[in-house]
DNA sequence: CTAGGGTTAG
């Protein structure tokens, strides 16, 4: 009634010389003129063009316009429409009230669209659909799921559309019992073919942890398209399987199909996972071939995975050549330098920056934490609070780990009250380094209190080593232990616990506790590794229980560097040459050789013997090209052998000068494997 | 006509 009185309305509004026979010429140039408005993007300008013709459209026109309001996420103009469409025609086909509710959906007005959905005189599979997307799409997967079931128990037969949609909220909230349920109905509806349902089945197994059913439903897949490959890609990526991810890129190049450019992200991030440097340039070479260079994406993951592989030469190469160099791609080539110690380099980039973020300055700071150059953080602090007020909890984070790294607990006081202010202490890694940096300072009643505070919720494994290892370094060894049976009851240790465990034992002599420790973890399963079978060799020898450091040692899965130093200290220590120049024979036979990062450049060195000095150099370099011949390692030279080094020189017995460098070397190289930060203490 | 994947840097 309302509708055909406005129309006569509308009708007597007319100017007089209208002629009803220009009417369908009218309205053609109507919508001519509002397909030139939408093609300039001028959407309000279409929709009023559509209010000063009081009457009704052809029906595509609407469908048209809705289908532009949602991907402008335009709801005035939408909710206009719906007021057009229902004032002209009284009952309007559901189809263009389906393309109100999606409209709707897609501008996050679940309201509206609800609200339509529930007045709507009659309703098809496709409103049922369109409500169902529209909730997914706004964060209420549950409720598009509750929906769903209703849906089934009305009668309405969902069909794909429903199907991808269903699947798409359960890989959400992780429903694998109702993926399933969903899966056995797309086989029995007769789906089985598409590729779009096939390609989410893939999806929701996989986010759902069930990769080897997210593979057997892949192996399925008649004709997997470039999103069906991305998705197995990306599963392995996330489970870890980076080998598989790289092995599955590989396929999808052979069966000729052409990745997306998100794949080859995915690819080459898989590859840094597992250092698969080879299969990296690989793929860098199959990005060459297809003209890919240039994508934003697939550039800056080449660079990163070129530094994650250690190759900053070719990182550095692809950032030159890039023509539009991004924030993404500046912050990885940074990174690449400030996190293998090249912080000049680093800085000097950095400087160059036409921009940055939070990310890139955290890059840079952790560049300077990590080469525990503090100095350089603090001033580096300083300039970041000058030039931005971006701080996160990273930030927050580096900036404790240089108080601590400064050991200056008042500047971490203040951050303390700055993260305070800032709520950041909810975080359980703002807690953890705070916590850190009061054990480090050695303010261990603080952290105590600290650490209380942080009780049940917000303290996990690593709160509990961190506060075992400020009170194993501070000297208060057998006080750290007895918090080992108290954090049974609320964490699981880790073997970084292990670790701190068994050097406190080492320290402080006590057998039987490492002992232990040791059943402990055979007891309970861990897994002994090169740092642990390092800490128990450690334990053993310094506790005197060679024989058991020896029997740990021939049993170990593999040695490197630091373990076999480790031992051959442990024999020194405990007046075992002959076992010494046995082990260093052996270590030279499985191919072990000191590298010549362990020494670095030093300065010379008062009351060292200069010529004693250039002996050694001359003797160090025929052995060891490599080894820049560092003074202060001569000024550590232990007292019983420098005399001895010193006769055979005379002599000329250049072999016995050698062997007895050789031990020494090895026996310096221990130390300065005992020197080695402990584990536990990166946070 | 409506449906799937996905943002690389600390």
């Amino acid at each position: 009634m309302a509708v055909s009185a406005a129309a006569i309305l509308n009708r007597l509004l007319q100017p007089k010389n209208y002629k009803p026979q220009n009417k369908p010429e009218s309205l053609k140039s109507a919508i001519k003129s509002i397909f030139t408005l939408l093609k300039s993007g001028r959407l309000q300008r279409a929709v009023s063009i559509l209010f000063a013709f009081p009457e009704p459209f052809p029906f595509s026109l609407y469908a048209h316009l809705f289908r532009i309001c949602s991907s402008k996420r335009a709801i005035v103009e939408a909710r206009k429409l719906e007021s057009h469409l229902v004032t002209f025609y009284p009952s309007p086909p559901v189809f263009l009230l389906n393309r109100a509710i999606e409209a709707y959906g897609n501008c996050g007005c679940l309201a509206d669209a609800r609200e339509l959905f529930d007045e709507m005189p009659k309703r098809d599979g496709g409103s049922w659909n369109a409500v169902i997307t529209a909730y997914a799409r706004n964060g209420f997967q549950e409720k598009a799921l509750s929906l769903f079931s209703e849906m089934n128990r009305e009668g309405i037969v969902p069909n794909e559309i429903s199907f991808a949609s269903v699947l798409g909220s359960c890989g959400v909230v992780l429903e694998l019992a109702l993926s399933r349920q969903v899966h056995a109905m797309v086989v029995k509806s007769g789906y089985c073919k598409n590729v779009i349902l096939g390609s989410s089945l893939v999806d929701v197994y996989g986010k759902c942890g069930v990769i080897r059913d997210a593979r057997q439903m892949f192996e399925e897949i008649e004709n997997p398209n470039n999103v069906s490959w991305n998705v197995i890609v990306r599963r392995y990526l996330e489970i870890g399987d980076g080998k598989e991810a790289v092995v599955m890129f590989f396929r999808m190049f052979q069966e000729d199909i052409r990745p997306l450019n998100f794949t080859f992200s995915n690819a080459l991030v898989a590859c840094s996972s597992v250092s698969a440097l080879k299969e990296g340039m690989q793929i860098h070479g199959v990005v060459v071939k297809i003209n890919f260079e240039m994508d934003r994406v697939v550039s800056s993951s080449l660079i990163d995975m070129y530094v994650k592989c250690g190759r900053l030469d070719s990182a550095h190469k692809i950032f030159d050549l890039l023509d539009s160099k991004d924030l993404i791609s500046w912050t990885a080539i940074i990174s690449g330098y400030a996190m293998r110690g090249r912080t000049r380099e680093a800085r000097e980039l950095f400087n160059m920056m036409p921009e940055r973020n939070v990310i890139s300055w955290n890059a840079m700071l952790a560049g300077y934490t990590r080469s525990n150059q503090w100095e350089d953080a603090l001033d580096f602090v300083f300039l970041m609070r000058r030039m931005t007020k971006d701080i996160d909890q990273l930030t927050v984070v580096l900036i404790l780990n240089v108080c601590a790294g400064l050991i200056d607990v008042e500047m971490g006081k203040q951050v303390h009250g700055f993260i305070f202010r800032h709520g950041f202490c909810s975080n359980m890694f703002v807690g953890n380094a705070l916590l850190d940096m009061y054990g480090k300072c050695g303010v261990l009643n603080t952290a105590r209190v600290w650490f209380h505070h942080m009780s049940q919720g917000r303290r996990d494994t690593v709160s509990w080593n961190a506060l075992l290892t400020s009170y194993a370094q501070h000297r208060r060894g057998e006080h750290a232990i007895t918090f080992f049976s108290e954090m049974q009851w609320e964490s699981r240790p880790s073997k970084f616990t292990f670790a701190t465990l068994l050097a406190i034992c080492a320290n402080i002599f006590a057998l039987n506790t490492g002992k232990e420790i040791h059943g402990f973890m055979v007891r309970n399963g861990y897994e002994l590794d090169i740092v642990i079978v390092g800490a128990l060799v450690d334990m053993y020898c310094k506790c005197r229980c060679i024989f058991y450091a020896l029997m740990i040692f021939k049993e170990a899965a593999s040695r490197d560097l630091v373990l076999w130093n480790t031992m051959i200290f442990g024999c020194c220590h405990n007046g075992r040459g002959r076992e010494v120049f046995e082990l260093i024979g052996l270590m030279e036979r499985e191919g072990v050789k000191p590298d010549h990062t362990t020494f670095q450049d030093g300065k010379n060195i008062e009351n060292v013997d200069r010529t004693l000095m250039r002996e050694i150099g001359y003797i160090l370099r025929l052995t060891w090209p490599l080894i820049s011949v560092n003074m202060k390692f001569i000024a550590f030279f232990p007292e019983i052998w420098r005399p001895a080094l010193f006769q055979t020189l005379k002599f000329e017995v250049k072999r016995q000068a050698l062997e007895i460098l050789q031990a020494s070397m090895c026996i310096l190289q221990s130390f300065i494997a005992l020197c080695r930060p402990c584990y536990s203490c990166k946070l």
